[in-house]
RNA sequence: GCCGAGAUGGUGUAGCGGUUAGCACAAGGGCCUGUGGAGCCCUUGGCUCGGGUUCGAAUCCCGAUCUCGGCCCCA
């Protein structure tokens, strides 16, 4: 009854507070690359989720649906590209190529599960109207920077190309779908299940061969035939400006209709994926007229998982030690709060001994301690509420006081 | 959609057929009408929900819901 439905979660204070830094973090790296943001309805028409990938009337099994009062159906959308490509779609007149930011919710009728949530953030970027590798490592060093600067560092990204894996694949078996979607399985089952799954469909031990490869994209790819081996060495050779942890990972393959070349995934160890994305060259065109597009997302609720720590906040109690003063302390937190420093003041009307609990349970680092005796000479006690020093300031001084 | 393990105040737990359902922390108040994180005292608040077995169910059985893990799927 009072808990929130299946799969969701709610984030007070604290949680809160994190999730919004994470994302205040991730907006800051995307405007600073010069991505523009986008905000586009939770709903989206059925039809347009259904359009992706060919997917159809299956997608319904996956995703939130239903009947609107008039009969339309009506779906929450389940990623930011389905808007994206609608739009990109509708609006042939926005100038190319587009570059968008989006972070928002996205919901998804999953069984919840480790790392698993029906309702989480995603934070995109997207470029559409390039079918340049400089507009993938664009995404891919934009959505790395955003890791880095949320405090993370010992990530990597996995890349590949699906028309090379196809084409390798292809020359063992024609069933490429049964084939990607056991070895995407090879970090959670591990090789052994991998090869076995394999063997039943094809010839396991080369595709083994094949996917186990690792080392310099120029030696592993100098082995290799087929197409989608040019599009690797540029994207490798531009990552170095960008200080992106690339390896190349033939296991890597990500979605089966969806991307049509370059593929990335966040690898952030012990087989947590923070993201990913691709190359999907055909998807608008499912809308409108064909043209290229690229994007990379940033799984804001699994970042959240894994950063342990909480965001500490500055946030400064204003007190009174007489209720008297209530009003004298509105006039104390309006200034405190014109100079830019949370704060906030008793609205209880308690005693200074619940003022002060109330400012450490909450987490307070600074109270101002408004008392007759101080505000006869236009002062007031700042206590320190880590060491608890205090020290008498004017009130003119105050902002500048707590400014550090 | 399928499989497994769970579910006791807000949180963490004890109880495992008959208890006034215990404890700790948290929350509200007091000892203390100018000082928090210590102490003492008081208060509020609980057996997830529905059925069944039984003289009697938090406890045993069945179902539902939710949580956690796994499968399917992963856009």
């Amino acid at each position: 009854m009072l808990k929130p439905p299946k799969g969701m979660t709610d984030y007070l204070f604290e949680d809160a507070e994190k999730l919004e830094w994470i994302m205040e973090r991730i907006r800051n790296v995307f405007i600073r690359f010069g991505f523009r943001p986008f905000v586009t309805p939770a709903l989206e028409r059925f039809e347009v989720l259904s359009a992706k990938g060919g997917l159809g009337e299956a997608v319904k099994d996956e995703i939130y649906w239903f009947e609107d009062k008039s009969g339309r159906e009506i779906a929450l959308r389940f990623d930011h590209t389905m808007p994206l490509a609608r739009i990109a779609a509708a609006h042939p007149d926005l100038k190319r190529p587009i570059r968008r930011y989006c972070i928002g919710r996205v919901w998804r009728y999953d069984n919840p599960q480790r790392m698993r949530k029906r309702e989480f953030w995603q934070a995109d970027v997207d470029i559409v109207g390039s079918e340049s590798v400089f507009a993938d490592v664009e995404c891919v060093g934009a959505v790395c920077q955003a890791l880095r600067e949320i405090g993370f560092s010992g990530f990597r990204v996995r890349v590949n190309n699906r028309k090379l894996i196809e084409s390798a694949v292809r020359v063992f078996t024609d069933d490429v779908r049964t084939v990607f979607r056991i070895i995407d399985k090879l970090d959670k089952i591990g090789p052994e299940k991998v090869r076995d799954e394999l063997s039943g469909v094809c010839n396991a031990e080369s595709v083994m061969r094949l996917i186990s490869l690792r080392g310099e994209p120029e030696k592993i790819l100098s082995q290799l035939k087929g197409e989608g081996k040019q599009e690797i060495l540029e994207f490798f050779s531009l990552c170095r400006r960008y200080d992106i942890p690339a390896v190349l990972d033939l296991s890597l393959v990500r979605g089966l209709e969806y991307y049509t070349s370059l593929v990335f995934e966040i690898d952030a160890g012990e087989g947590v994926s923070f993201g990913g994305g691709g190359r999907y060259d055909s998807l608008i065109g499912i809308f409108g007229r064909p043209e290229p597009a690229t994007g990379m997302s940033i799984g804001v609720t699994r970042v959240f998982e894994a950063l342990k720590d909480s965001v500490e906040r500055r946030r400064i109690f204003v007190a009174v030690t007489d209720t008297e003063l209530a009003e004298k302390a509105i006039d104390v937190c309006a200034k405190l709060r014109s100079a830019g420093i949370p704060c906030e003041y008793e609205v209880c009307g308690r005693n200074l001994k619940k003022q002060m609990e109330y400012a450490d349970r909450t987490g307070a680092c600074t109270v101002v301690i408004l008392g007759k005796k101080e505000l006869e000479k236009g002062q007031a006690v700042v206590r320190n509420m880590i060491n608890g020093k205090e020290s008498t300031v004017s009130l003119d001084d105050l902002p500048n006081a707590l400014q550090e």
